[in-house]
DNA sequence: CTCTATCCATATCAATCCGGCATGTCAGCA
DNA sequence: TGCTGACATGCCGGATTGATATGGATAGAG
């Protein structure tokens, strides 16, 4: 397999180097080789050398050599236009790739449940997230878990703030947020807002609004899960479909609920929420996760960011 | 003067160079290293370390590497998109000084006086260099020789055929196309084609058409300079804008008129072409002119066509 | 489960390329 | 006619690039 000289035409064949047309610039801009080779700091030799290789290359003259400096010839008037753009073209690209390699620019988006919206870590991320990275688009879908979590997958998500079931997602990571628990919400005109209960079995015959489990699978069967072993099967009277249907229809005194500790976060209306040791026992792990193969210098920005706002 | 690090921010500072940017497309497209370096005929190390060259540059990881191959960053991506078009560009550029280095592409404008449009020489020149550079944009203008020289001075004319007083013009350079002589035309009717005249001095009584000196002068002042070398004023009955109009007020039968032998190249109607040796000495030569300091290839091509056209 | 094939990374060497220095040549100018 | 300024040429040293040899890691086959 000796060396021939290269059978295909290659697109890519021939000099015309970068460097090249930069000298070729400043020898156009200064109307002499001398004069451009002061302004780029390379000897008058070299520049001469280089020009006469682009020519030799494109197969045409490019300057006029007079006594007194050079001049352009129409090609080399064309070559000079190209070349500007040809250079300013480069530079952008590598302002463009070292500001995506930074993450400053790019996009990335972020699913995040309502009930967590309002909490304090969570917006403070959010917030400093676009005060740092003010020319990443940065795109916030309120979503409930089981949604991030196919959105993730199929990779119309790169990040997620939800509930999981496992912190072992095949083809994600993970990093445990917080701790949430459940908490007992009741309308404050109820007698369990001025008497509140010491363990669930007094709620035995209380008229509860619950979830659907369609809705959240992983959140209700985990609260379920946790009520099996505690013995207790709560009395629904209403269905709604989220957290805060639900909680409205608390405050609109329909019933009492059980809700993540998360929703106490901003106080709401005709509502206060009640801890119980028993549903505080309920361990509601809260996740941020990612696709593994993810590798946008903008979305490990944003999960560096998590890494200060939640210890 | 020793060789500090360059102090001045240049814009053409780092690398990333067409090579990197070809390897690296050939490693985006084949999806692997190796076979990479199967395709551009390079060996696999040398593949390896430039695109980590880039990497380094731009500061960004591009691949991401795999037992099996490798795959593309979101930055790898965006710099494939780049690359593929700044190569695109490369190679246009070239294609495109190439071809305008050979004068296959350009701009060409080239000024005729009306009444060599028909001398069978110049028609064929035009034909010839339009069938033979058929991307050269090629302008043809009808211009007497006093806006030819005008045009080509100041630079919106490339070249003209022209009547000149001399062909030493200071800037610009000439080539002696044809030698042209004066004739007699006369209408067909009138008594003078059917007894042609044998010399100026039976002329005299004739009315003639004439035209003015303002229109070209260069013309005009050869011509007159003969008469008065041989003692012969006409009495002019009759002005003409140009030698056309000249020409279609002696077919309608207001005059006879000198003409340049030219204008004889094709037959019209109601006009006979009368040779007379008095008229015949009036030597009028025919020019082609350019600006001297006029590299434009496609230009000399079409000089070069002229050395083939008129021996 | 081991063995092998494949692919990427590293080290070293040789060739080529590029820039610097010294020098030559030519045109314009006093 | 000598002088100056500008481009061209020859040669040398240093840097860059590619080739070869080799190591390490992983996926697939038996």
């Amino acid at each position: 397999m000796d060396r021939v000289r290269d059978p295909h035409p290659d697109e890519t064949r021939g000099p015309v180097e970068f460097r090249q047309l930069s000298y070729f610039i400043a020898v156009a801009e200064t109307g002499s080789i001398s004069a451009a080779s002061r302004r780029v700091h390379v000897a008058q030799p070299a520049l001469t050398r280089q020009v006469r290789l682009l020519e030799e290359d494109l197969g045409t003259r490019l300057l006029e050599r007079h006594a007194r400096g050079v001049s352009l010839t129409v090609a080399g008037q064309a070559l000079f236009e190209e070349a500007v753009q040809l250079l300013d073209r480069r530079t952008q690209i590598r302002t463009r790739l070292t500001s995506l390699g930074q993450g400053l620019i790019g996009k990335v988006s972020l699913g995040v449940t309502v009930t967590h919206l309002w909490v304090p870590e969570v917006a403070n991320l959010l917030r400093r997230y676009r005060d740092r990275y003010p020319r990443v688009a940065f795109e916030v879908f309120p979503l409930l878990s089981g949604p991030q979590l196919e959105r993730l997958r199929e990779g119309s998500l790169d990040a997620g703030i939800l509930y999981l079931d496992s912190a072992d997602q095949p083809g994600l990571e993970t990093r445990l947020l917080q701790h949430d628990h459940l908490m007992l919400a009741v309308p404050e005109a109820s007698p369990w807002a001025s008497a509140p209960p010491n363990c669930l079995s007094v709620l035995k015959e209380a008229d509860f609004v619950w979830g659907f489990r369609s809705v959240s699978p992983v959140y209700y069967d985990r609260v379920m899960a946790h009520f099996q072993r505690l013995g207790f099967e709560p009395r629904v009277v209403q269905y709604g479909a989220d957290n805060i249907t639900i909680l409205s229809m608390v405050a609109a005194g329909l019933g009492i609920a059980i809700v993540p500790s998360a929703s106490s976060a901003h106080p709401m209306p005709g509502i206060r929420f009640l801890h119980l040791e028993e549903l505080a026992a309920c361990d509601m792990p809260l996740w941020l996760a990612w696709r593994s193969s993810n590798d946008a210098p903008a979305l490990h920005n944003l999960i560096g960011l998590v890494e200060e706002v939640f210890g």
